[in-house]
RNA sequence: GGUCCGGUAGUUCAGUUGGUUAGAAUACCUGCCUGUCACGCAGGGGGUCGCGGGUUCGAGUCCCGUCCGGACCGCCA
């Protein structure tokens, strides 16, 4: 070993031993005679003392070194005459006998620092950097304790962790897929995994009643803060289960990992149907750490001779509890925001309710202070508060409103990250009807169960069915979703069917998991947990870059690597694709 | 496919109505300094204002295009 301690580790207790360290030159403070010299690895920071009194030469020695040289140092524990109590070794510093740069390193482009100088851009491009703040890999730290937990949990309750291929197939269903071209077969490609799910499901047919998988999944789709192209599941499917025992099964994860990692007590993770959820929050992944739930007027607001409210589907508002003050300039830029076109509401009516119990309302023409009264009731409103409402189609006027709930509650600072509001949210519609291409679409998957209860409108009314379906969500971030399956052939076919595949391109493409239906498929159901996310929500982050150690840009592209790139000509050829000559870019040779 | 924001020193940014030699902080280099820990002090070097075109006597600044980055909408079974 090159070392006989870590960085992190010495103190008053160990005054007097002779230790070898290894590091990173964090920081040099030349005094004129003395040298202090910041040694930092993984675990923490040792400061180093070089005196000329003591070795003249060492001390010219160490004052050549520059930031983030590798180096490693002889020398004696001591007391610091002056302690620094910030750091867990600020009591003690390094005597050193011996020097010896073990690699020289170039001026970094940004400190490595808690606080870098450097921007998003140039830390992607030289992530192996990055990766060296203490405060970026905390993260990594935080993303290792969550698999392990993950991992002793599941195995505590008997769950199997089996790997699944990534070298799959490719379905027209859902996402995009990434492909991978196969040499060997000219013409035809395999395909990345959006998820293991039919794998999975052929697991339960093979009877390993409790799987899980920590594993990657992969969709060509475009990215957000919280979207990779690459992202990381626990994927986990049970056999001879109902919804209840998923729900209980992985409600028993999730407190297990606020105990262990966050040392969180959660409570019973309350329910909520997706009809409620879109009703009373205009989301299905409503954000639960604060109320403002919705209120519909229109029975309150319609009919007193307001054009723009009498001609719509749905007039629904909220409450901002304690902003009556806000300013006109304020108020302005909440319709703004609501204007913007990603939200592309009309515009935005308030209604202040006064300390001496009167109204404001950008619409008092046309309403009495006895019909404002009746609103304030509705919303339980107190002098002081503030009414913000939109009107419109439904969907849309939900989706805004939601926008608008979530921009107040965090002006209002309602959305502390160190609170956790977990919910399930249950009986999502089982298709969605898509105008464009005048067919139904499954809204989770095609394998999802309908609910018992509604398989008699498979037939009539296939809109209206329920999925046995539910998603986990924790402070408006979907965290988690599953389904009970379809376990026979027969409902997996009229699925397809419903779903407008032809029973020719059903088999072609899911063939193989409906002929394992026929051998005695038990009955099975599962969930997947975003890991990338978990992650984030226990860092308090929003995005779920900073608990990838490599992760993509905004464009799906690696800074670091350069990718995706060009490949050679003779790789093409030898794969059998021919490729588009783009004038713009240059030509890999 | 679309909307918005940004690109100026190694880095993070400022740069007024279009007007002299484009600034600050930090990093870097040199010198001084014996208890620092955001050390201090003095000095120094460092710029294709992303790129291309246009308007103008004159463009970092205005216009058009383009590239790059970020956030979002669409998309994400």
């Amino acid at each position: 070993m090159l070392r006989t301690h870590n960085c992190g580790e010495l103190n008053l207790n160990d005054t007097g031993k002779q230790v070898t360290l290894c590091g990173w030159l964090q920081k040099s403070r030349d005094l004129g005679g003395m040298n202090f010299v910041d040694l930092r690895d993984r675990y923490g920071i040792t400061q180093l003392a070089f005196n000329m009194e003591t070795n003249a030469a060492l001390y010219e020695q160490a004052r050549e070194l520059g930031r983030e040289y590798v180096i490693q140092v002889k020398g004696t524990v001591a007391e610091r005459s002056n302690k620094n109590l910030k750091i867990p070794t600020g009591e003690i510093e390094i005597l050193v006998s011996e020097l010896n740069v073990l690699n020289p390193a170039k001026t970094p482009p940004f400190t490595i620092e808690e606080n870098t100088d450097g921007g998003e851009e140039l830390r992607m491009k030289y992530r192996y950097l990055d990766l060296r703040r203490q405060n970026v890999r905390k993260n990594f730290v935080l993303r290792h304790k969550l698999a392990i937990e993950t991992r002793k949990y599941m195995d505590s309750i008997d769950f199997l962790e089996v790997e699944t291929p990534v070298l799959i197939k490719s379905t027209p269903e859902g996402a995009r897929d990434f492909v991978v071209p196969s040499r060997v077969h000219a013409g035809e490609f395999y395909a990345l995994p959006q998820s293991p799910q039919t794998f999975k499901q052929l697991l339960m047919v093979s009877g390993f009643d409790k799987y899980y998988q920590i594993v990657k999944c992969f969709r060509d789709e475009d990215l957000r803060a919280d979207r990779q192209p690459e992202f990381t599941q626990i994927d986990c499917e049970m056999s001879f289960v109902e919804r209840e025992d998923i729900l209980n099964t992985f409600e028993g994860l999730v407190k297990h990992l606020f105990k262990t990692v966050k040392d969180v007590e959660l409570g019973e993770l309350p329910r909520m149907t997706y009809t409620d959820a879109m009703k009373d929050y205009g989301s299905d992944k409503p954000d639960t750490r604060f109320g403002m739930k919705f209120k519909e007027l229109n029975d309150l607001a319609q009919g007193k001779g307001f054009v723009v409210f009498d001609s719509v589907e749905l007039v629904v508002g909220v409450n901002a509890e304690g902003c009556a003050e806000y300013s006109r300039k304020q108020i302005d830029e909440l319709t703004d925001f609501v204007k913007r076109p990603q939200i592309g509401a009309k515009g935005l009516v308030y209604v202040k309710c006064n300390e001496d119990g009167s109204f404001k309302s950008s619409v008092d023409k046309f309403y009495s202070e006895e019909d404002l009264k009746a609103w304030a009731e509705k919303f339980d409103a107190k002098p002081g508060d503030l009414l913000l409402i939109l009107a419109g189609e439904t969907n849309h006027t939900r989706k805004a409103l939601n926008e608008l709930r979530l921009e107040m509650g965090t002006r209002l600072g309602l959305r502390n990250a160190n609170v956790f509001s977990p919910l399930w949210v249950v009986d999502f519609p089982l298709l969605e009807w898509d105008e464009d291409s005048q067919r139904y679409f499954a809204m989770h998957h095609p394998f999802t169960s309908p609910v018992k209860e509604d398989l008699h409108l498979l037939e009539t009314e296939p809109g209206k069915i329920r999925a046995n379906a539910y998603d986990m969500v924790v402070n408006g971030v979907e965290l988690g979703g599953g389904s009970i399956r379809i376990h026979n052939k027969e409902t997996q076919a009229k699925m397809f069917d419903i779903l407008g595949f032809s029973k020719e391109e059903a088999q072609e493409q899911f063939g193989f998991l409906m002929n394992a239906f026929e051998y005695g498929a038990p009955p099975h159901g599962g969930i997947a947990f975003g890991f990338d996310r978990l992650c984030a929500i226990f860092g308090g982050s929003d995005s779920i870059r900073d608990f990838i150690a490599f992760p993509k840009n905004n464009a799906g592209r690696d800074v670091m690597i350069d990718t995706p790139s060009m490949i050679s000509e003779e790789q093409l050829k030898e794969l059998s694709i021919q490729v588009e000559k783009d004038e713009k870019k240059p030509v890999n040779e």
